[in-house]
Order: C-alpha cells, then structure tokens, then sequence
DNA sequence: CGGGCCTTTGATAACATTCAAGCTTCGTGG
DNA sequence: CCACGAAGCTTGAATGTTATCAAAGGCCCG
C-alpha cells in the first residue's frame, strides 16, 4: 500500500455510517488522533486467510472482498465491503478469510491493539460495531438464501439489489430517477459471489440487458431505469429501500 | 409450550457453553432469579419472522431451526440452533426468521427488557454473546460456501461434519471411537438447510451409506465410523475438532 | 501494432430437479 | 389386534439449469 494524506473526520464520507457514526466530536478528536490511512491498488490482498489482523479499520472508499478457497481451488466469496464497512472484530486476532481490493482502496486504520482499548471506553463505538456485526450477519443470511435457492438470473439481480440498496442510502435523491451503479467487479469476482460461473454470469447479464431490466455502460457500470422492475427479478418481494 | 420443572443452573448441560459460560456465582444467581423455562413440541414455531421477540434465551435441549421464506414458498434455513445457542440479540426486537422447533425444545428464557439491562452492568455476558454472535457469523459464512460451492454429496458430509464437531466439543471422549449423532431433522429440513431437494437428500444420504462412510441407525440417526473419512466428503480439509 | 486480460457466445455434458410411484413407519380407530 | 391412512422416505425415469469445454471478440497498454 502507498501512504495517502490525511483527511479531517468531519469531512469524511462515511463519518455517519462507520464505526464511528454516534460518536460527538470529543471521541471523534480521540480517533483522529491515532487514526491512520492505507491505500490498496485494485487486485492487491488486504489480508491472507489467518495472518494476524495488526490493524483494524473502515473502508473509506473502493470495493473490497472478503473469500473462503477450498483445497482443491474453488472459491466463495462470504461478504462484499463498501464504503463504511469494518475489517476486524474485538477478540479476533485474525480472519479465515482473504480480503482483497476489487478497486483500489483507502482504508482508515487503527492499530488493533490501541483500537481494542478504546473499544472499553467508548461505549458508542462498542455499540455502533455490535449492530453493525449483526447487519453484517443478517447479510450473510440473505445470502445464504441467494445461494440456496435462487436461480442464476435472481442471483444477478440481488446482487444489483444489494449495491443499489447501499448507494440509495448514501445518496437520498437518487430513489426516482435512474440508478447509476460503479460496479468495479470482474466477471469473476462476481462469479465468486454468486456462486456460479463467470459464463452463467456474462450470460445471465446480457439477457437482462437485452430485456432492458439493467442497462450496461461499459463492462464495470449499471443503469437502473427501474428499481421495482430489478426487485421483481430477485425473488423476494421487499426491495424497497 | 407447555410449563416444566426449574432446573437449578450449576446442573445445567449448558452452563460452561452458553451465554452464561463467563459467569461467576454471584452473577450466575443474578440471572437464576429472572429466567423462566419454556418448552416446545417438536413442529411448533418458536418465533414467527417479523414478530415482536416479548423473550430471548438459550436452547438447552432440542434442535431448532432458523428459515427465512420467499413468497413463491421456496424456504432456506440459515441457521441451525443445537443447545447453548442463543436466541435474541440486544438491539434487535424482532427477528427476520421464522424458528421452528425439530425435536422437542427447551428454552431457558430471559424478558427481553430486563435481559438488556442485566446486559448493561455484566460484561461478561455481553462478552460471551458477542463472541457467540462472532461464531454465528463464521458459521453462516461457512454454510455460504457449502451452498455456493459444494456438490450434493459434499453437503451431506458437510452437516453431519457440523453436528458431529458440535457434539463432540461436548463429548471430548468420542474422538477415537465411533460418533453417534442424534440428528431429529426430516429429510425436508435437512434440503431446506442443504439448498437441495429432499428426493437428492435422501439419495445422497443412501449413497454415503452403501459406501460405510456413514452408517444409519434408523431414519433420524447416524453413526460416523471414521470422522477423517468423512472429513475428507465435506471438500475442506480441515475437520480436525 | 501486438499481447494479455477480460468478456462473450456456442456446443455439449453433468448434476440436481421434477414428476411419479411405491415403500416404511407410526398412530388411530374399528 | 389388526386395518387403514397419513406422513415421511426411497427409488426410478425424464427434464432442465448450470457447468464445462472451446473459440473468438473487445479493450487497454506497452
């Protein structure tokens, strides 16, 4: 990773979504004190699968990926980090799984040690951590289900779901009008995710494009003209935002 | 339910294992005046997706499962509850699943407002149920890879593998010898884990038979002759206990 | 311009599902 | 006590979705 310039908390994207959301401007002076960016060009492994974790920290912006690979090579992809997202828990010292940028990355870090003692007392990161761990099992779950049931056309469309869904919160205005989704994902990556093939996958894109469900703007980008149209393609009735 | 007998906590099969595990005495005492026992048929739902969650608690004896459900009634489990799991998290008054009781159930219950507060001034259950609910994650993030990535076969071995590592951190004696599992999961409830059909279940599981890397002692039984045997079924090297 | 990487598309094959029938097991009532 | 029916399980045959194998088409960058 390459050294980046610092950025003022106030001033930071993800400031009311991180781990850091319910802090006031007291515990926030604490964090930026010791808190510390890393940059990841795309392609580059965050983490290997059980390494020890020396750093904990939020995903400022880019896409990152967290995987499981068996023995004999296959992959699952078992969480997609976006902006806001936490790598490390307290009481683990390290991850089973390899993190690794799909786009290039800026990290804001803490050393793990120091980050796990002002866990103690700052209740309000404590506790934004804890629901932000059980919204990142309720995801596990939803796709527990994508993978156990759904078809390969639903898979793609709860994948567009699940980032769209992300965006919209970020940005309120965008509800109506079109979606436009920077999706810098491989074919494979997203294979890797939905548990197919990078073929079922070119496949079952194009047909939606054809079918004017997605629009493709070039191989990494996605117009939504529809959100409603896209939630009646992924199987679960609730898309709404 | 139906009412049952109070079980003293010292004698409890759970009590080094579950949400009390870090407790002393004294705060062991605390949650002995406030819990409740409630038990379930085999069949019964424990909790309806989307309802209000007036309780949290322990599964002490029994099986329940955890299933979400689309609306064209297509049903996957993402959860799996064997005794000392927990019900519940602080925070959440509701879940999004429907659990359901496999065998007959018995939950050791808390009021879900008085159980936040005690939460508030015992780290040590708070501690517990975080690291519970860290090991939550892990497994729903291993199960990603048995539906995203494994073979009909390998599924099978797969959640006897997770059953027989549970049993056996009970049990440290069966290492060696032959595991016996008591598994009251229908042939439906197995596929709705598994993200099968119940027809390539029972398939799968006769197959495994025939070839002695399990042997079926009834329907709802196995025995496991050689757990590297059928470690070596499930894909992942790794199911060293 | 050439090479590498990613993507698309086609043909074929495999694995799991679907549809269908028969078999156990178990509980109930005659 | 046996007969019956329901529920769960097994097995077979046909079908279908996705994987696999193969080739060619874009696109970026040196």
């Amino acid at each position: 990773m390459t050294p980046r310039l610092d950025l003022r908390c106030a001033d930071c994207g993800i400031r009311h979504r991180a781990v850091c959301a319910r802090c006031d401007e007291t515990e926030l002076a604490r964090l930026e004190e010791v808190k510390f960016y890393r940059s990841y060009e795309a392609g580059q492994k965050i983490v290997w699968a059980g390494d020890d974790l020396s750093f904990v920290g939020s995903l400022v912006a880019g896409i990152a990926t967290m995987s499981q690979t068996l023995e004999d090579g296959r992959v699952q992809m078992v969480g997609l980090l976006l902006p806001s997202d936490f790598i490390g828990r307290p009481g683990r010292t390290s991850t089973p799984y390899d993190i690794t940028a799909a786009s290039d990355v800026t990290l804001c870090c803490f050393r793990r040690a120091r980050f796990e003692r002002l866990l103690a007392d700052m209740p309000h990161v404590a506790g934004r951590l804890l629901e932000m761990t059980l919204d990142e099992l309720d995801a596990a779950r939803e796709w527990m289900m994508v993978l156990g049931r759904k078809t390969a056309r639903e898979r793609i469309a709860s994948l567009a779901g699940v980032v769209a869904r992300r965006e919209a919160s970020f940005d309120l205005a965008t509800r109506t009008r079109d979606i436009r989704l920077d999706l810098p994902l491989t074919r494979e990556a997203m294979s890797e995710y939905l548990g197919l093939t990078i073929e079922t996958v070119s496949r079952q894109i194009s047909q939606l494009g054809r079918e004017g469900v997605i629009e493709l703007d070039g191989k990494r980008k996605i117009v939504i003209p529809d959100l409603d149209r896209l939630g009646a393609e992924t199987g679960d009735e609730a898309m709404a935002g």
